[in-house]
DNA sequence: TTCATAAGATACGTCCGTGTTTCTTAAGAC
DNA sequence: GTCTTAAGAAACACGGACGTATCTTATGAA
């Protein structure tokens, strides 16, 4: 292909990650093979096989990859319901295409690996700080959360994202996204933060 | 293998659907290999090709076959949180190691032929009348619900108890399926239910 | 400019599953 | 008991991806 520009080190890991990703979020993991992500990236295989000794190392680098360059901006509206809103659309929109992969192509890599989707999907959040909570404090010292959460009741809007992005294996309605916040969420939150004031007085 | 009895017919037939069943549940789709059903059932492959062109054919066989066979009991303790934890419990150790499988392992399967998990998950459950909806009605007779719930709080319990099996490739723990019933879903029912009935008045 | 390094092209053997064909022989109907 | 049907064993060519080895040549640093 390239007869004469040759890409080296840095660059072209980039841009072997980049037609990984590509290759993976277009054709799954099922297809997601060492020689199908070479040629997309207009490389040879020998490349890859130094890089990551087999598909699945790949897989986890291309993922950690992706993760990096998706952190969802933490949104800061004003008040509960539109930033989670905001949240919600920016993984609907940006990072699900990831995750639908992440957990329903990938049922392969778990049988040659043993790692599950939900360490995948740890892979691809790190370690960084979650955007949630800090919306949640922020709701919580207004006023409209209470201050603990239970992990289920936090995590559900997006437990509810991704379970129907993985069925349907395509991204929600946005009529569906403000269904979970105004129908499940809030009214939630709303009852806790209910029980919890009268609780206290 | 055989050189004595030789299966035939519905006999046969039934044999080869069990071993694919059972293949898909512990190799998953990667390794649900028209060649691994054959050997499993103790056949040889021109058997299977005779009746299923394809894998794909195959696999829509097995998960109709496998849904026929674990139909959910109704069940009837004469209150809503007991009938769905029963239900969820049933659902949680008999149907999800199939909706692990079919949701999270044919990633694949989506790429070859476009159809979804969530149109898999039809061939499992079939047309045949929910059972949830007999166990609401009862309890909407009972003034335990209203009467005209949103697919979404419907399906929710179930929505959860999906996608975690699918994120975690296991059962929900107990306690799990608890906080689900306890902390979601009978707090928006009862909410829905008072309003509803303040609505009215 | 020189030179060590690594990109990338090519080729090789291997494995595994596909889909088909041929042949035998057991099963079940008559 | 005979005969049609289909099970099941074996072999085949095929394709795709693997993993490795070899050789060239571009790149970037000294």
């Amino acid at each position: 292909m390239s007869l004469k520009s040759r890409r080296r080190g840095a660059a072209l890991e980039e841009a072997i990650l980049s037609a990984a990703a590509e290759q993976l979020q277009e054709s799954g993991y099922a297809r997601f093979t060492i020689e199908a992500v070479a040629e997309r990236a207009g490389t040879s295989r020998p490349v890859l096989y130094r890089r990551w000794p087999t598909r699945a190392d790949l897989l986890l680098a291309t993922i950690r990859w992706f993760g990096e360059r998706t952190r969802p901006p933490t949104p800061d509206t004003g008040n509960l319901r539109d930033d989670m809103l905001t949240l919600l659309r920016f993984t609907n929109s940006v990072r699900l295409s990831a995750m639908a992969v992440i957990g329903a192509q990938v049922g392969s890599f778990y049988e040659d690996t043993g790692v599950t989707p939900a360490e995948l999907r740890r892979h691809l959040i790190g370690d960084r700080p979650q955007v949630l909570d800090e919306v949640l404090a922020r709701a919580a010292s207004r006023g409209e959360a209470p201050a603990d959460l239970p992990r289920r009741i936090r995590e559900l809007p997006f437990d509810l994202l991704r379970g129907e992005a993985m069925l349907t294996m395509k991204p929600l309605s946005d009529e569906s996204i403000v269904e979970i916040v105004d129908d499940v969420f809030l009214p939630l939150i709303r009852l806790r933060l209910a029980s919890a004031q009268g609780g206290r007085r």
